[in-house]
RNA sequence: GCCUGCGUGGCGGAAUUGGUAGACGCGCUGGACUCAAAAUCCAGUGUUAGCGAUAACGUGUCGGUUCGAGUCCGACCGCAGGCACCA
């Protein structure tokens, strides 16, 4: 196309002018089908060619499904709140409100330039207070609900800045901004019930027909075990202490028990321990870790033991000694473990640090090496010796636990509650009061949306508060409950949270009575098809998933899962195969491309890449290859001839294109699909003519990659605009060619191809094939043990 | 360490249920058109040997199943991503 960029513009304008991609809520003479795609964070960065790449598969989806009839629902909106609006915002002196509201404008400005069939009707921002209304609603409906409370939790704290910092500031244990160590401080926060939900979350997955890759993501994230609680009794005082283990079968092996720093009962026998000064050194010690340093794997063992206090291991009863380690988290199962070095490779680490004996319960292995975690033979285990496998012997621990009541069968979770609060500027207020009197007060539904205020000031602040505390007119306000004088919240809700709904805003995206009716809801159900970025498959699913099922529990949406399909794309790496960043210079700009190759070829490029889950390396080659393809299209336009109907000669490859092209879209085969019509293009461009039709249809199968040329040269053609088309069908009679080619193999090597027709029954063709030229000089004076015709597709002839 | 994905020409990648490996595109080589260039068109292009017909080898490595394996099974090696002291 010549004057690519004027024709873009044309229909783009077209498109708008006529609706032709608005869904109607409730129409009953089409099926509705909804396809989402990730709504971008508007960053100062603008659209990166990886965007391009999941805009552009699902709008080829959104053209076929309506030309194949659907009613399409395929939304736009803005993800805008967060940490580096704020940042962008404070570095350059502006309101993050219009820092935000010049992004948006550059987004949609780029994704207007490449055609994408977004029903821009719906379009709203995370931001806007019609729709933050909302979020804020629900926060509401889970704290009535008691799905929400405040709760103290260790947060990431730069000492030198005073100030909070989310995981990626403090990644390596280090802030981002001025290089000193991480802390841990610990901050009150609101908190939802995740933890709740965890068997639903992953029941709920049967529900869904996301890709494995992406279930996976959340089995793991969930990360169910199932073990026991074993209690273990304080000698000295009596007290109850339970361990949570999956390995009760190696109950005999124990040889010492570990508590996390953190554990309360330390407290509660401070009396008893004999050393409590080096114990509360060491709590100070793991606190001052950060988070990452915590979890970083291979380092050393290190720990205190408790003197003065002694567990009794309720099955041999006898007493081993306890130790306090940081290796034992208290967010997961009791905080306390039983250790049996023998058998597990970090208390068999700890245990040599500590010089405390090891006891094998299990045949196998070599102590002296490590431990053995493998399975094996019970020996030095009293009534469970003779058992030969870690199955039975859990089994007949959990009974003997049960029988004495010193234990029980007992599940356990990875996922934890979520982390509610950020102490940030940029995000949805969250609407509590507290009240010296009354305690925390939720607002009154009726006076939200609790606006952030208009201010100049949204810096951090040198007391880890969220900026808004210091907007005392904000802060004070009266109690909903006794009318006394009262605070607001001042932390603000995650990036999470206006993610985790939105898809449900876009079905009734104005309306102001309800975060969504009931009824658009039910008449679109679903979000049928959703791409993304591999990089929020697990934890933006699972939150958007948690938030839905509650809100299904409460009445408030038709279905327990709202997503259906669920498909993440690979990443679009430089021209040197790495990922695309600035540091690197070999970021491409989509802006550049448009301009200089127009909208069609970059879409098409894209498309064309590799497969649409993997990663692929940009090539400016291979996009003038694409760039090439459409110019030939172009070019058959001077080979119509004045013929009705389609060229004889181009039936079969027609109606075979039709169906390949069908298929590998249903797939998600975007670049077979891109060769498939190259193919036929190569078939047309063979010919000395070709009808309108023939070429309309090529147009049309086309249309969905490269909307402008097509719509223009069919226009060109006298037709209606394709967005009033269908989707071409296919005739499975036309699929089968009259002759064909197929290979003859001797001994399974390929020797000579023969030309079969549909007529030839097994006998011809097996004739054929033993009289091919090549094929005789190999058999000849052999024996022919065997002649194998696979119809339409091979012959084997087996000699010796 | 665990989980997942992937290893195919000079490059991006095809091969849907085992059936002519390398579709399609890029790049490269030669040719046509042109005063010349661009664009376009034609031919060739896995490696090795041969003028050629053809032959041998060839989908990370080793082994297996099968008339037939890129595809299935077993063991291993390498790369990428995710989770990570989860008891």
């Amino acid at each position: 196309m010549r004057n690519f960029s004027e024709i873009e513009k044309k229909w783009q304008s077209y498109w708008q002018e006529h609706h032709c991609f608005q869904a109607v809520t409730g129409d009953k003479s089409k099926t509705p089908y909804y396809i989402l795609v990730e709504f971008p964070y508007p960053s100062g960065a603008g659209l990166h060619v990886g965007h391009v790449r999941s805009y552009t598969a699902q709008d080829v989806l959104a053209r076929v499904k309506r030309m194949q009839g659907y009613n399409v629902l395929f939304p736009m909106g803005w993800d805008a709140f967060g940490a580096p609006a704020e940042q962008y915002a404070i570095k350059n002196h502006i309101h993050p409100k219009d820092a935000v509201k010049e992004n948006i404008h550059t987004f949609k400005g780029q994704m207007q330039s490449l055609g994408f069939s977004f029903d821009w009707d719906r379009e709203f921002s995370t931001t806007d207070p019609e729709y933050y209304k909302w979020t804020q609603w629900q926060f509401l409906q889970f704290y009535k609900h008691g799905m929400a409370y405040k709760a103290k939790k260790d947060v990431n704290w730069c000492p030198t800045c005073k100030s909070v910092l989310s995981n990626e500031d403090a990644a390596g244990g280090v802030c981002e901004r001025c290089g000193s160590k991480v802390v841990q401080k610990e901050k009150e926060q609101w908190m939802l019930r995740m933890s709740d939900y965890a068997e639903d979350l992953l029941k709920g997955l049967d529900d869904t027909h996301f890709a494995d890759r992406v279930k996976l993501g959340q089995i793991n994230w969930i990360g169910k075990s199932t073990g026991a609680e074993v209690d273990f009794t304080v000698q000295e005082t009596g007290d109850k202490l339970t361990v949570y283990t999956t390995r009760c079968d190696t109950l005999f092996g124990v040889t010492f028990m570990v508590l996390a720093p953190e554990h309360p009962v330390l407290e509660k026998l401070s009396s008893l321990i004999t050393n409590m000064d080096e114990v509360k050194k060491y709590q100070e010690f793991a606190k001052s870790k950060s988070a990452f340093e915590r979890t970083e794997v291979n380092k050393d063992k290190t720990g205190v033991k408790l003197e003065g206090i002694t567990v009794i291991n309720p099955i041999t009863e006898k007493a081993v000694e306890v130790f306090i380690s940081d290796y034992v988290m208290m967010g997961y199962g009791t905080g306390a473990i039983m250790a049996v070095p023998a058998h597990d490779e970090r208390d068999y680490e700890f245990a040599k640090k500590f010089n405390i004996p090891i006891v094998q319960v299990i045949e196998g292995g070599d102590l002296s090496k490590g431990a053995y975690t493998g399975d094996g033979k019970m020996i030095n285990s009293g009534f469970l010796n003779g058992f030969t496998n870690k199955k039975d012997s859990i089994a007949r621990m959990l009974e003997y636990l049960k029988e004495k009541g010193l234990g029980r069968e007992k599940v356990n979770y990875r996922l934890q509650d979520w982390i509610f609060s950020r102490q940030r500027f940029w995000g949805e207020p969250i609407p509590m009061i507290y009240c010296e009197k009354c305690g925390w007060q939720p607002m009154k539904e009726e006076e939200l949306p609790l606006l952030l205020p208009d201010v100049a000031e949204y810096e951090p602040t040198d007391t880890g508060e969220s900026p808004l505390a210091k907007i005392t007119d904000w802060v004070n306000t009266i109690c909903p409950c006794c009318g006394g004088p009262a605070k607001r919240e001042t932390d603000t809700m995650p990036n999470w949270a206006g993610s985790s709904w939105y898809f449900l805003r876009f079905m009734d995206a104005h309306n102001d009575k309800e975060f969504a009716s009931m009824d658009a809801m039910k008449y679109w159900q679903k979000v049928n098809w959703y791409n993304g970025g591999m990089e929020h498959t697990a934890r933006h699913l699972l939150y958007a998933r948690f938030w839905v099922q509650f809100l299904y529990n409460i009445g408030l949406v038709p279905n327990k899962e709202m997503i259906d399909v669920r498909v993440s794309h690979g990443m679009v790496l430089g021209p040197d195969n790495q990922k695309m960043s600035k540091s690197k210079g070999n970021v491409i700009n989509p802006d550049d491309i448009v301009k200089e190759y127009g909208a069609d070829t970059l879409r098409t490029y894209e498309m064309f890449m590799g497969d649409y889950q993997q990663d692929a390396p940009w090539s400016t080659e291979s996009l003038r290859g694409c760039k090439r393809f459409l110019d030939k299209v172009e070019r058959l336009a001077q080979k119509v001839n004045d013929k009705a109907g389609y060229s004889d000669s181009l039936v079969v490859i027609q109606n075979k294109t039709i169906k390949a092209v069908t298929d590998d879209l249903a797939r998600m085969s975007y670049n077979t699909y891109i060769s498939a019509l190259m193919i036929l293009a190569n078939a047309y461009d063979d010919l000395e003519s070709i009808t309108k039709e023939d070429y309309r249809l090529l147009l049309i199968l086309l249309n969905p990659v490269a909307p402008h040329m097509t719509e223009e040269l069919n226009e060109q053609l006298g037709y209606d605009s394709i967005c009033y088309a269908s989707w071409p069908t296919y005739d499975e009679t036309c699929l089968v060619e009259k002759e064909k080619e197929i290979a003859v193999q001797v001994n399974g090597k390929v020797r000579a191809t023969i030309m079969i027709s549909v007529d030839d029954n097994e006998d011809v063709i097996k004739e054929k094939a033993l009289n091919a030229e090549n094929v005789k000089r190999h058999t000849d004076g052999k024996d022919i043990v065997k002649v194998i015709v696979i119809k339409g597709k091979i012959v084997n002839i087996v000699v010796k």
